[in-house]
RNA sequence: GCCCUGGUGGUGGAACUGGUAGACACGCAGGACUUAAAAUCCUGUGACUUCACGGUCGUGCGGGUUCAAGUCCCGCCCGGGGUACCA
């Protein structure tokens, strides 16, 4: 073998962990840079060929970093609580924790044989009470924070208890649950039923302990609350918004239901602007922007009063269009609305509560299979327009969902298409007040066109208008310009067994934070991972899971997302015991330079982490209101899945080409059996036992296979492993064919075949180096131009496309210069040592290897990235393409130094152009120098 | 529905700011070396047309701007992803 890659590879692997290469420590002598890879969750089936793509691309960029003289953090870790090992842990009695130990020591072994540069003294496990200790930190510290609008950044509770009892709450601007107090009143009948969540000095003095926690409660931002939340029956917990799709949980597909639960909550809301207001200064893609922007949606309004008719008591509904106000020709309240009860006429009642038990007992997922399906009931109760007086009739419909705004809204069928629906099916009249649309066909919702059949506003724009009805609002006092936000405060708690637990008691039905010196709190053992026969946590079996003092602990875990939130800050400083990472480190690497991971994160991971770590910049913690300056989301590695055609009902199978002459079904083969879409037959048939004997109708002799572009997965027999393809070419050529496949942010299908191209160049860049007998063999004879040229060709393009992350012609790059330097014959130290640290962030291996028969020392990781001399790239002659009306006719070798004239005057007198011009005198002659020659005729 | 992406040879893709479309690979075809195979090397390879020189067409579709459009503008079509009564 010329290229002996499997001991080459093994060496320098070795080589770097016993010199520990890749250990990073914090220099402030130089720039740092801070590369982070979105760690896993090792599953029990190990890497396969898509999930090291972003890994490849961040080693890349790191080593790069390094070359270039940075001082470069680069990191690995897990995500290593999951439903996965704990569903496995109910079905077979292993403890997860042996369960992902195993799946943390596969991925280990399939990613050193890669080759990364990480620095695994730094690894952080989110299961390690080491790691877990400084989440359950700063649960505690969320805790023990509020959020001050005013000063629009968390503040200590302790704080504000001070100001509760010099002044009481009526100048506090904190961000709360809207109407908290009523929920208070409703379960505690020692507050006052009138209560409106104000207090004074005194009152807050007179209040019971219990009372004032649990005011304070509804202050934190970490705090419990009984809401309706995703419960999830068959994995028995709750589940965030995030971790739901179309009514079922994003792991395992399992339907998820209503229910009202206390839980513990994050209140991310009172992050919402500064989440919304921070992606203006973060380098992430624009779509990913979006999707953020999308999820935390906000949107400016006005909530108004419309008091009920013949009542003491108003009706507040949000609205994005008050200028429509004349046109709102009913109210609709979603069935949970807390009035209903209260304005609903004794003749109506009837209906209305049979309504509301329809609505109740329909699932999310009915509803929201049966979006058009129109449904409501008319409570018999009327309101009226503020401003003019008219009577407005109430209705109930579960289109308006009672956690957004307030619950209730004023429709305007005219201008809104849900209410438009609803208007025509319950034949409710239809006002026109924004000219512009045919309302008898379709609503006319944009904003934009005249105000009509509108009083005061009449005649105004849109825009106008709208401002003008919110200052009206105001100044009468009949409500106010309000912003609502879609994005939800995060449920916290997981009736779950693999989790954090939370460092939280009960006294005396209060709940209370561990001290900080008792951290961290670890996960007890229990005796089976399945909820208690009372519906209660499987936590609630542990033996003795109280304090010492003997008060209970909670029993609930803590979601995936808590120990991802944080991890990169840990990676500062990860073995720090008495800290979460220390003030030098986080001084130091500040925030994270460059994120790779996938866009699934976009509204779970990369929202809380955002959250997260504002919170920590509130506290003084982190320096960085964002943790994450610049994110690239590497794109997924398809499956390419083969196919093979089953004559129906018999074991014969038929060749590709010849498919449509019978009556088939498609299968999935495995990829494995299939070289170039030609099927080993032999494997085939001893694939199963049920294809034993099959018969195949060939072409040429061969079978040959359709295919499907789809996802990986094991069902599809597509799933390509690496470390088959490592055994075979080797991490270089592997890591090199990842980048080839095409741009890191496109979804592309993976195709072995094409890593054989690849495979020829790391032996043809090998060849440069040694001669036919594969013996070292290079000369100090100084270069040529030629060969300079090639070099600093080379040197330029690459440092290009490593810095805009276009590693995949970067890649072609590379095949070009050594096929030029084949061609050239060229042999030389100068040309071929620049060369060699060029690609050892691509191809580590082979890079070091040469660097150590070129008769260096030391790791090549560790030497500097080549200049770039434009002198080299000097030319004197350019082959002008030449173009009739802007079609390429023919080329032309001018020299450089010509003037536009003096081009213009060679390329008319150059024979071809005869032909062309025929005789006659161009209209126009455009001339770019070094670029174009355009020759326009009449 | 709305938002974001993408659409270029048989395949993956290149063309970054409008300036030689198809770089670099894969595959395929032919050839060299070999007893043979593997490996390696060389040649060709968008379509149509021509003996050839060459010509015509060509970046999802239809228009437009420009000396010049894969790239910019307008209107569609198709694939992928997100989101969905959010007032």
């Amino acid at each position: 073998m010329d290229y002996n890659f499997p001991e080459i590879e093994k060496k320098w692997q070795k080589y770097w962990v016993d010199h520990k290469t890749f250990k990073t420590t914090n220099d402030p002598s130089r720039p740092k840079y801070y590369v982070l890879d979105m760690f896993p969750y090792p599953s029990g089936a190990g890497l396969h060929v898509g999930h090291p793509l972003g890994y490849i691309a961040s080693d890349i960029y790191s080593r790069y970093k390094r070359l270039k003289g940075f001082n470069v953090l680069h990191p690995m870790g897990y995500d290593a609580y999951g439903l996965p090992a704990e569903q496995y842990a109910i079905q077979t009695g292993t403890h997860p924790a042996v369960t992902t130990e195993k799946n943390v020591a596969r991925y280990r072994e399939q990613m050193d044989q890669i080759g990364f540069c990480y620095d695994w003294d730094r690894e952080v496990k989110t299961c390690d009470p080491d790691y877990y200790k400084w989440t359950q930190w700063t649960f505690i510290q969320l805790f023990h924070h509020w959020y001050n609008n005013k000063t629009k950044k968390a503040e200590p509770v302790a704080e504000l208890v001070r100001v509760f009892e010099m002044e009481g709450n009526s100048r506090v601007e904190a961000s709360m649950t809207q109407n908290w107090f009523k929920e208070l009143v409703k379960k505690d009948p020692s507050f006052d039923p009138e209560w409106d969540g104000i207090f004074t000095a005194a009152e807050w003095a007179a209040y019971t302990e219990k009372q004032q926690h649990d005011i304070l409660m509804n202050y934190r931002l970490a705090y419990l609350s009984d809401a309706m939340v995703n419960w999830c029956p068959e994995l028995g917990t709750v589940l965030a918004n995030d971790e739901i799709a179309n009514g079922f949980s994003v792991r395992g597909g399992h339907p998820v239901e209503r229910k009202l639960m206390r839980q513990w909550f994050l209140r991310i809301t009172a992050y919402a602007q500064r989440l919304l207001d921070g992606l203006e200064t973060v380098e992430f893609s624009d779509s990913l922007i979006e999707m953020q922007r999308n999820w935390i949606s906000r949107s400016e309004g006005a909530e108004i009063h419309f008091p009920i008719q013949g009542k003491e008591i108003s009706l507040s509904i949000f609205t994005t269009r008050p200028d429509t106000i004349f046109g709102s020709t009913f109210m609709v309240l979603a069935p949970e609305h807390e009035l209903i009860p209260v304005i609903t006429a004794p003749d109506r009642r009837e209906a209305v509560d049979q309504y509301l038990l329809m609505a109740k007992n329909r699932s999310e997922r009915e509803r929201m299979a049966e979006v058009k399906k129109v449904t409501g009931e008319f409570t018999g109760a009327y309101c009226l327009n503020p401003f003019n007086g008219k009577p407005i009739p109430v209705w109930v419909a579960d289109y308006v969902l009672a956690g957004y705004g307030t619950g209730a809204i004023m429709a305007v069928p005219a201008h809104d298409s849900r209410d438009y629906d609803f208007a025509k099916h319950f034949s409710l009249p239809i006002t026109e007040v924004v000219a512009g649309g045919d309302i008898s066909v379709s609503s006319y919702d944009a904003k934009d066109g005249v105000m009509i059949n509108s009083e005061f506003i009449n005649g105004l724009q849109v825009k106008e208008a709208i401002s003008t009805v919110i200052r009206r609002v105001n100044e009468m006092k009949i409500g106010k310009g309000t912003i609502n936000f879609r994005l939800r405060d995060a449920i916290f708690s997981r009736q779950r067994y693999w989790g954090e637990p939370f460092p939280v008691y009960f006294k005396d039905g209060i709940a209370h934070t561990l001290d900080v010196s008792e951290l961290p709190l670890r996960l007890p053992e229990v005796d089976a991972y399945l909820p208690t026969e009372t519906g209660e946590p499987p936590l609630a079996r542990a033996k003795n899971w109280t304090t010492k003092e003997g008060y209970p602990l909670e029993t609930s875990t803590m979601p995936g997302f808590a120990g991802s939130s944080g991890y990169y800050l840990r990676y500062m400083d990860p073995r720090n015991d008495s800290e979460y990472f220390s003030k030098d480190a986080v001084n130091y690497w500040q925030d994270v330079d460059l994120y790779i991971g996938g866009d699934e994160h976009a509204t779970g991971h990369l929202i809380y982490s955002r959250f997260w770590n504002k919170f920590l910049f509130d506290t003084g913690m982190s320096v960085k209101e964002e943790p994450f300056k610049r994110l690239i989301n590497q794109g997924k590695i398809q499956g390419r899945s083969s196919l093979a055609y089953r004559i129906k009902g018999t074991n014969k199978f038929v060749s590709l080409g010849l498919k449509d002459q019978h009556d088939t079904t498609e299968m999935h083969v495995d990829v494995s059996m299939v070289d170039n879409d030609i099927l080993d037959t032999a494997a085939f048939c001893s694939w199963r036992p049920d294809l034993a004997g099959s018969e195949f109708i060939l072409e040429d002799g061969k079978y040959h296979c359709g295919y499907a572009v789809e996802k990986m997965s094991k069902s599809l027999y597509n799933v390509v492993n690496p470390d088959y393809l490592i055994e075979k070419y080797g991490a270089d050529t592997f890591r090199l064919y990842e980048m080839f496949l095409g741009p890191l942010e496109q979804s592309k299908p993976w195709d072995t075949n094409g890593i054989e191209g690849v495979f020829r160049f790391i032996r043809k860049f090998w060849r440069l180096f040694h001669d036919d007998q594969n013996v070292f063999s290079v000369s100090d004879d100084a270069p040529d131009a030629a060969e300079l040229r090639v070099l600093h060709k080379t040197i330029k393009k690459i440092q290009e496309d490593i810095e805009r992350l276009s590693f995949n012609t970067a890649v072609s790059t590379f095949m070009i210069c050594v096929n030029e330097l084949t061609d050239l014959k060229c042999r030389k130290r100068a040309i071929l040592s620049d060369l060699v640290v060029l690609i050892a962030s691509y191809a580590p291996h082979i890079a070091e290897e040469l660097w150590f028969l070129l008769g260096n020392s030391g790791s090549v990781s560790m030497s500097t990235f080549p200049e770039f001399k434009p002198e080299y790239l000097i030319e004197n002659t350019f082959e002008y393409p030449v173009s009739f009306n802007g079609k390429t006719r023919f080329k032309l070798v001018l020299p450089t130094n010509l003037t536009v004239q003096e081009i213009e005057k060679a390329a008319m007198d150059a024979k071809e152009s005869e032909k062309w011009l025929e005789g006659k005198p161009p209209k126009k002659v455009i001339i770019v120098p070094k670029k174009i020659i355009n020759i326009v005729l009449g």
